[in-house]
DNA sequence: GTCTATACTTCGATAGAC
DNA sequence: GTCTATCGAAGTATAGAC
């Protein structure tokens, strides 16, 4: 169609061999990290040739770029799904927390501190999340009595988000102390909102 | 001495170059994050060549450990001279909230994934902070009145660790929905407990 | 449309000169 | 004790064979 268009060559779109190196990435990306997630360990780990991973995408943040699409969209229909339950909250709560998505989450967050194109990527996904959050709980709050004016919507948001990721953060480098404390208070909270 | 150590060559123990070596290391790992820290990347920023940066430490991972625990020992001198200042929770909060540490510590939670040593290091010194933080708060809830039953220290360290945390990292990422309220919300908790 | 051969760059680390 | 020359492995990406 464009003339102008100098693509050297095709990638493959729906082709078997992506969701397989999608997948391979994937793991890697949770098991050793985003640093660890190189052409020749993604194929490796896939059982391809090196060279195919740069046939399905053009480059590797490429790659990171479809790994990250895939779980934040599975991500926001989770996430709505969980908010369009009996109880909202807890629903939330318990997807927050064990969701191993949080741990991807965190390596992108670094792999974007120096790669632009994935930062506004995640930007953009992590303000739908908000979004839907703050929506959910401005009905959650008022229906429940809360004064939405000492504890907005958007604050209760932020609080929850923190306190399930820096807890799976803290869990994964072996760090426990205070805790159960912190998820307790929360859960109280969390229990006398949903009903 | 040890005819058995096998050290191949000698690393200089507080030379120059090593804390020239330190302060490039660290300049790249806030600007470009942890993948940028090459050996060949901290000595051009360094202005020396790259083999030194072996010389002075064996290996890429005895940089970052130094450089890490550098930082560490200095902010846990801030925080104990916060917790011993008129207004130890507003002190903490400021600390925590400002420092540039925090952008640090993200970097070197992302490398601890899949870096055995270094996550150890980080745990045990993360471990160190909370008990500081846990020990202050206790005489500081009760001395205020708080139901430490409803409100254990431990639970309300974790809260100001992780929502600041949070907020600093979705700042970075160019993502500020819901911050002023969450952080609102904090500081009148903190003014309240403060007198 | 799918995959391979290969170029070129940069990496961590070592051996050994001064 | 300090620094340099250099190695072998691994990195991304491209050109082109089938």
């Amino acid at each position: 169609m464009d003339p102008m268009t100098n693509a050297r060559r095709i990638a493959g779109p729906q082709a078997k061999n992506r969701a397989v190196l999608l997948d391979a990435a994937e793991r890697l990306l949770l098991t050793e990290g985003y640093a660890a997630v190189t052409s020749r360990r993604v194929a490796a780990e896939a059982g391809l040739k090196p060279q195919l991973v740069h046939y399905y995408f053009a480059t590797m943040d490429d790659l990171y770029l479809a790994v990250f699409r895939r779980r934040a969209e599975e991500g926001l229909a989770r996430q709505a799904a969980a908010l369009a339950s009996d109880e909202p909250l807890r629903a939330l709560w318990d997807f927050s927390l064990d969701d191993a998505g949080t741990a991807l989450t965190s390596e992108f967050v670094a792999l974007a501190n120096h790669r632009k194109e994935i930062r506004s990527e995640i930007a953009r996904y992590a303000e739908r999340f908000r979004a839907m959050q703050v929506a959910a709980l401005a009905g959650i709050l008022e229906s429940a009595g809360v004064d939405t004016t000492a504890f907005p919507p958007g604050a209760v948001s932020v609080f929850l988000t923190s306190l399930s990721r820096v807890v799976i953060m803290e869990r994964t480098l072996g760090l426990t102390a205070g805790h159960d404390d912190a998820v307790t208070v929360a859960e109280r909270f969390i229990e006398r909102l949903d009903r």
